[in-house]
DNA sequence: AGACTGACGGTCT
DNA sequence: GAGACCGCCAGTC
Protein backbone atom coordinates (compact mmCIF):
# COMPACT_ATOMS: atom_id res chain seq x y z
CA UNK A 1 0.00 0.00 0.00
CA UNK A 2 1.92 2.55 -1.25
CA UNK A 3 1.43 6.49 0.33
CA UNK A 4 -0.55 7.66 -2.79
CA UNK A 5 -2.87 4.97 -2.47
CA UNK A 6 -3.77 6.00 1.03
CA UNK A 7 -4.31 9.24 -0.10
CA UNK A 8 -6.50 7.78 -3.34
CA UNK A 9 -8.51 5.95 -1.14
CA UNK A 10 -9.58 8.73 1.40
CA UNK A 11 -10.18 11.38 -1.16
CA UNK A 12 -12.35 9.11 -3.02
CA UNK A 13 -14.27 8.95 0.19
CA UNK A 14 -15.32 12.72 -0.30
CA UNK A 15 -19.08 12.77 -0.34
CA UNK A 16 -20.60 15.01 -3.23
CA UNK A 17 -21.11 18.28 -1.97
CA UNK A 18 -18.73 18.29 0.11
CA UNK A 19 -14.70 19.17 0.42
CA UNK A 20 -12.14 18.53 2.54
CA UNK A 21 -8.47 20.31 3.29
CA UNK A 22 -5.01 19.02 2.30
CA UNK A 23 -4.00 18.46 6.03
CA UNK A 24 -7.60 16.19 6.66
CA UNK A 25 -6.60 13.93 3.75
CA UNK A 26 -3.36 13.55 4.75
CA UNK A 27 -4.61 13.20 8.36
CA UNK A 28 -7.00 10.41 7.01
CA UNK A 29 -4.33 8.95 5.36
CA UNK A 30 -2.35 8.30 8.32
CA UNK A 31 0.11 11.23 7.14
CA UNK A 32 -0.08 13.81 9.60
CA UNK A 33 0.80 17.19 9.19
CA UNK A 34 1.92 16.06 5.80
CA UNK A 35 -0.04 18.04 3.46
CA UNK A 36 2.34 18.66 1.13
CA UNK A 37 2.54 14.67 0.24
CA UNK A 38 -1.19 14.72 -0.46
CA UNK A 39 -0.90 17.77 -3.13
CA UNK A 40 1.83 16.31 -5.09
CA UNK A 41 -0.26 13.00 -4.73
CA UNK A 42 -3.16 14.92 -6.10
CA UNK A 43 -0.93 16.28 -8.70
CA UNK A 44 0.07 12.19 -9.95
CA UNK A 45 -3.67 11.24 -9.92
CA UNK A 46 -4.84 14.03 -12.52
CA UNK A 47 -4.58 10.86 -15.23
CA UNK A 48 -7.51 9.49 -13.12
CA UNK A 49 -9.86 12.35 -12.64
CA UNK A 50 -12.37 10.02 -13.26
CA UNK A 51 -12.34 7.93 -10.48
CA UNK A 52 -10.98 10.34 -7.95
CA UNK A 53 -12.78 13.44 -7.17
CA UNK A 54 -9.42 15.90 -6.90
CA UNK A 55 -11.63 18.68 -7.29
CA UNK A 56 -12.93 18.24 -3.77
CA UNK A 57 -9.49 19.02 -1.98
CA UNK A 58 -8.57 22.58 -1.16
CA UNK A 59 -6.10 24.04 0.73
CA UNK A 60 -6.90 25.56 4.39
CA UNK A 61 -8.23 28.78 3.76
CA UNK A 62 -11.37 27.52 2.07
CA UNK A 63 -9.19 28.12 -1.94
CA UNK A 64 -8.35 26.35 -4.54
CA UNK A 65 -4.95 25.63 -4.96
CA UNK A 66 -3.06 26.30 -8.01
CA UNK A 67 -0.74 24.64 -9.79
CA UNK A 68 2.03 24.60 -13.12
CA UNK A 69 0.30 21.93 -14.38
CA UNK A 70 -3.46 23.12 -14.04
CA UNK A 71 -2.12 26.92 -15.01
CA UNK A 72 -5.33 27.96 -17.00
CA UNK A 73 -7.38 25.11 -15.72
CA UNK A 74 -8.39 26.80 -12.70
CA UNK A 75 -11.41 27.44 -13.17
CA UNK A 76 -12.37 23.71 -14.08
CA UNK A 77 -12.04 22.73 -10.45
CA UNK A 78 -13.98 25.78 -9.33
CA UNK A 79 -16.87 24.39 -11.48
CA UNK A 80 -16.84 21.41 -10.68
CA UNK A 81 -17.45 22.30 -6.96
CA UNK A 82 -20.10 24.72 -8.50
CA UNK A 83 -21.59 21.94 -10.36
CA UNK A 84 -22.23 19.95 -6.69
CA UNK A 85 -24.11 22.81 -4.96
CA UNK A 86 -21.07 24.34 -3.26
CA UNK A 87 -21.32 28.28 -3.25
CA UNK A 88 -18.22 30.42 -3.83
CA UNK A 89 -17.76 33.82 -2.43
CA UNK A 90 -17.00 36.62 -4.68
CA UNK A 91 -13.16 36.06 -3.61
CA UNK A 92 -13.58 32.73 -5.07
CA UNK A 93 -13.19 31.27 -1.48
CA UNK A 94 -15.61 28.22 -0.05
CA UNK A 95 -17.20 28.48 3.46
CA UNK A 96 -15.88 25.60 4.75
CA UNK A 97 -17.78 26.03 7.97
CA UNK A 98 -20.70 24.53 5.71
CA UNK A 99 -18.87 22.89 3.46
CA UNK A 100 -16.05 20.75 4.69
CA UNK A 101 -16.56 17.10 5.40
CA UNK A 102 -16.79 15.44 8.53
CA UNK A 103 -15.86 11.37 8.40
C1' DA B 1 24.98 11.80 -2.14
C1' DG B 2 23.43 16.69 -1.68
C1' DA B 3 20.37 20.34 -2.96
C1' DC B 4 16.17 22.23 -4.97
C1' DT B 5 11.25 22.12 -5.72
C1' DG B 6 6.29 21.47 -4.88
C1' DA B 7 -1.99 21.21 -5.43
C1' DC B 8 0.25 22.82 2.22
C1' DG B 9 -0.24 23.70 7.39
C1' DG B 10 0.66 25.62 11.69
C1' DT B 11 2.83 29.13 14.42
C1' DC B 12 4.88 33.52 15.23
C1' DT B 13 5.10 38.57 14.37
C1' DG C 1 -6.41 39.82 9.87
C1' DA C 2 -2.42 39.37 6.86
C1' DG C 3 2.31 38.20 5.73
C1' DA C 4 6.75 35.69 6.71
C1' DC C 5 9.18 31.44 8.26
C1' DC C 6 9.94 26.66 9.10
C1' DG C 7 8.98 21.79 8.63
C1' DC C 8 7.11 17.64 6.64
C1' DC C 9 7.93 13.71 2.45
C1' DA C 10 8.79 12.24 -2.37
C1' DG C 11 10.67 13.03 -6.82
C1' DT C 12 14.03 15.10 -9.98
C1' DC C 13 18.64 17.28 -11.39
Amino acid sequence: MSTYAAIHAVVCQIPLGKVATYGQVAELAHLPGQARLVGYALYLIQAQTDQVPWHRVINAKGKISYSSARQGMDYLQRSLLEQEGIDFSPEGKINLQNYQWHP
